[in-house]
DNA sequence: ATTAATGCAAACACTTTGCAATGGA
DNA sequence: TCCATTGCAAAGTGTTTGCATTAAT
């Protein structure tokens, strides 16, 4: 217990929520999807709230945000550099932990100093996959 | 001329600018820098009209949408697999043509069909690197 | 002549913000 | 007690859509 109490913010019911649900959790979720979620036990939660969270957290260094699908911002509570795929149908996200070194010279990345990369792996799930068979062969 | 007949759309005048515009471009202007570059030439021209035809130009493969920018979409009329490198202070977008070719076997990447992948690298550009110099020895 | 594209305004989705009330520290 | 956080509503951004008019084919 107090597991969270480094954080250096204060551990209100609903932040507790948030980060219990997000630690560990592969689903990528987005600020509408934890809201959803916790409004079982928050039922007057303010979507706001989360938000405000999710923003906090991330400049605590707790999760980090996604841009990965560009209709909204996806949360990662994995903060070690990884790389994600994504299902170009259902915008399903999963971690690739494998990791690449992709080094560039002065002349491939002319006037940067680059601190980083992330891979975006673009593709189709086996269960759009199944949709798509189903959809073939009943057409 | 008629450069563009071949793209099976109603070519106007605006459609054609935005085309101009785009051609060889490596900015990877949002909707909003086609917009106000276009407006010298047109004065009436709808910003509804530059999100249609980026979007109709996208849906004929002419042009792609990127999503590493999170606040907005970002255009590139580069349609061949390319890489980007993105300055994290001013969001300065740049091409980095070297390709890697990164394989996943299917543990890697379970149950997927991986059809491509695109890398963001991210760092610090040239002049926003000087901004920093410049604000830490006159602090 | 037909039909698609335009400009405008309204609507939409996601996200942020102002503020009074609340509740962790 | 004190100040950060909450919930709510309003506002802010980026983007899409409905529709009457216009113009490319």
């Amino acid at each position: 217990m107090m597991k969270y109490k480094d954080i250096g913010v204060k551990l209100t019911p609903q932040r507790l929520a948030i980060l219990d649900y997000l630690e560990g959790n592969t689903s990528h979720p987005s600020a509408e999807d934890v809201y959803r979620v916790l409004l079982d036990k928050f039922p007057t939660m303010s979507l706001a709230t989360v938000y405000n969270t999710l923003d906090t957290l991330r400049l605590k260094g707790r999760i980090i945000a996604l841009s990965i699908d560009p209709e909204k911002k996806r949360f990662d509570p994995n903060t070690k550099p990884h790389n994600h795929l994504i299902c170009i149908k259902c915008k399903k996200v999963v971690d690739v932990d494998k990791t690449f070194s992709l080094g560039l010279t002065d002349d491939e990345a002319p006037d940067f100093e680059i601190m980083g990369h992330h891979i975006e792996f673009y593709g189709i799930c086996s269960s759009c996959k199944t949709e798509e068979h189903i959809r073939k062969s009943t057409a």
